[in-house]
Parts: structure tokens; sequence; C-alpha cells
DNA sequence: CGAAGTAAACTCACTGGTGAGTATAAAAAC
DNA sequence: GTTTTTATACTCACCAGTGAGTTTACTTCG
């Protein structure tokens, strides 16, 4: 076939989150992702040198999309901050419902991988949680809540928190649970001017949730 | 009877779990193990059936050894629970500064396998982390704490938060986030009668920290 | 007592299978 | 005529699990 190399990699990424996401890295062979690209093995080693560089590509490329997506949703992710805390909660147990969920696949990979720190995963992981957590910040910040950056500390650990002992126990209402800590700990936390805040950019967006 | 089966069965369940938490499952190999317990791989399969049935002895055993650690530190964990939380809190810091520290190998192993529903891995870290939240009920209803149940699914909450990011950010502060929220919570939560607890048990402990 | 029996505990060498990554040559696009 | 892809076949390392036999310690019988 022809020389739309985006396309084949594009291809190749997509089938390799598919079956990272479900299985984790070690338990999924390269002839598998061939396979289930429709690709010879040859080719994935045309456009990648090896499996830990596909697999880097895969998370800087979902790592893209999750930060498009959540900027891109401006619309919903506006309004008071207890407002946007319970659209998040709101869309993680819609998100969980999608039959093969099993949490993030950035924490996963990080847990999977936790005995190498210099593997190119880690960072790229980490990078995407300090994101979505500077991400809480602004908007703490720009509701003029005090501490915002302990308060989206907070977030990030109620979050990850609440995916883990969810998928440990299949029991979705741990993410009530830490929904409503959030909001405590908002009204408890920062007695400070509320101020509502007006859609920050346009751009709809639908498609999965990579996270 | 010949040798020992006992000790061999602790040394091959330590080996194994030495590199279990260290490399996950699925990276360690029998030969591996045998090789760390000074055996034959022969000798492994003589007393587990298979690979997942060793990881599941494993498990077992650091489950109860985590949780005779718990009960027999009654005289650590008692007096009010505000106090329980920060003792808490300090001995995952302390924890996590052992070197090789990759957060809680139960919670990983999940999270590797999180794709096998059937495993005995699965069930038995689920059965972990409820014994432990049903702790932490306990501790808040024998102190008179309202919602016991609730403030005991939030801890579980947010030690679980706090152990994922520190693993992915290398951020030791996030457990301090924790624990100050957890303080919050309680505070918030339930305005009730502070009473002070006696330990429950006698018994000391020092050795290592299964989780 | 001591030889013979025996069952648990253990070893060595092996199998079939799979993993990542490569070699090479040739075909199809553009 | 260069880039991309196929096709097939290969290397080499590893890995879960096994077949068949050996050692150890304890018992039983003469």
């Amino acid at each position: 076939m022809p020389r739309h190399s985006e396309n084949t990699r594009r291809t190749i990424i997509d089938s390799a989150y598919g079956l990272f996401y479900r299985k984790g890295f070690s338990r999924v062979g390269m002839d598998e992702i061939a396979a289930q690209s429709a690709l010879t093995k040859r080719t994935l080693y045309y456009h990648y040198r090896s499996k830990d560089e596909l697999l880097a590509a895969v998370l800087e490329h979902y790592h893209d999309l999750a930060m498009a997506r959540i900027n891109g949703h401006a619309e919903r992710y506006c309004g008071r901050v207890d407002e946007i805390i319970d659209a998040k909660f709101n869309d993680l147990v819609k998100w969980s419902k999608t039959p093969g969920w099993t949490g993030s696949g950035f924490t996963r990979m990080v847990m999977e991988l936790a005995d190498l720190p210099g593997h190119p995963a880690r960072d790229i992981a980490k990078r995407h949680k300090t994101a979505n957590q500077a991400w809480w910040e602004e908007r703490y910040n720009e509701s003029g809540i005090g501490s915002p950056q302990e308060r989206a500390r907070e977030m990030s650990i109620l979050m990850e928190g609440a995916m883990a002992l969810m998928l440990m126990s299949g029991d979705r209402s741990f993410a009530e649970t830490a929904q409503k800590a959030a909001q405590t700990l908002l009204k408890a936390g920062a007695p400070v001017a509320k101020r509502r805040v007006s859609p920050r950019r346009v751009g709809p967006s639908k498609s999965p949730r990579p996270r």
C-alpha cells in the first residue's frame, strides 16, 4: 500500500492503544498488534524502532487527545467550580460504564512499569497527570477559590483513588463518595467569592475517552 | 517425613513476593523465582501447581501479614481518630521512603491483571482493601463519629489516590495533602462526641510493611 | 539394632510455545 | 525512483510447565 504513512501510523497507534489498554504492556505482542492493524510486523518496525517507542507514541497521542478533549469541553466544564466537579464525576461514572473499562491507562502503565524509572511511559504519564492537575488549579483559581493548588491536588487524589477502588471493587459508588468529599473540601477549605465563569473556548467534542 | 516443606514454601513465597513486588507478575519468570529461592523450578511446581497459584499464595500470605500487623499495632493506632489518621499517614510516608517502594502491591497486581476477572489475585486484593476499610469503619464507629462507613470509604480513596500520585510524581507531599483532607472531612462531616479509645489488644510489632 | 521400605521433597534435562526484533527480496504506490 | 508495504522466514532468548529419576528422613519389620 501507499505512502500515507500518517494514516498507517494512526492505525497502528489505535490498535496498539486498544490492546495495551485492555491487557497492559507486557502481555501484548507485536504480532498481535500487527494482526489487529491488518499490517505486517515488519511494517510496525518500519515506523517504530521498538515496542517501547511505540508505547511512548501511543501515550503521547492519547495524552494530546485527552487534553484537546478537556479543552474542547469548555462549555461543559464551566460555571461554578462545584458544578464543574459534579460534571467531572458524572463523566467519570459514565466513562466507567463503558464495557471494558479498567481505569486510567496512564496510571496502569506506570504501575506496570514501576521498576523502570527511565522508561518513556513514566514521563508521559507524569506529564499527563500534571497537566490535569494544572487544569483544575486554573478552574479553582479563576473562581477565586483559596489555595487553588491544594484544592487541585485533592482533586487529583480523589479522582485517582476513586478510579482505583472502582476498578478493584467494581463498586461505582466510590465516585459518588469522592464527589461529595470534593464538595465538602471545597466548602470547608475556601470561603471566598463565588463568581461564575463563562465558557473559555468553543469546540464541541464527542469521541472515546482516553485518560 | 523428609525436609520441612513449610520452610521451603516460606522461602518460595518470600522470594516470589520480592520479585513480584518489584517487577510485577508477567515480567517475573519461574526460573527467576527458583534462582532467588536457591531451588529448582521443578520444586516450585512441586509446591504450587502453577504460577498463578503461587501468586495467589503470595498475596494470601502478605494479606495475613498486613492484617496481623495492623491488629498488632493497637497501641499505635489508638486514641482519637484524628490521631490515628495522622499516625497512618506518617507511616505511609515512612513506608514510601523504603528504597524500592512502588506503592501497594495489591493495587498494582489488580491493575496489571485488570482484564482477567476470574484471576485469584483479584479476589484477594479486593478482600484486602475491604478488610482495611472495615478496620477504618470500626475506628470511626468506636469513636462515635457519624457516617462511619462513608468516612472509611473516603479514607480508602485518599490513601489509594495518594499512593498512586506519589508513585507517579515521586512527590511525597501528596500524603500530606491527603492527610489534611482526611482531617477536614472528619471535622466537617461528623460533629459527634469525641471520645478517646483505649488500646484494643497487646502485641508489639516491627517487621517490613506488606500492603 | 539394623536393614528394607516408602513417601515426601528435590534435581536435571527437557518440551512446546512465544516473545522481540531482523534479513532479504520483491511488489505496490506516488 | 523513492517511499512505503508485503511476504516469508529466520534468530535468539525466554518462559510455563513436565518426565523421569534421586535424595532425605522417618517407619516398620526382621
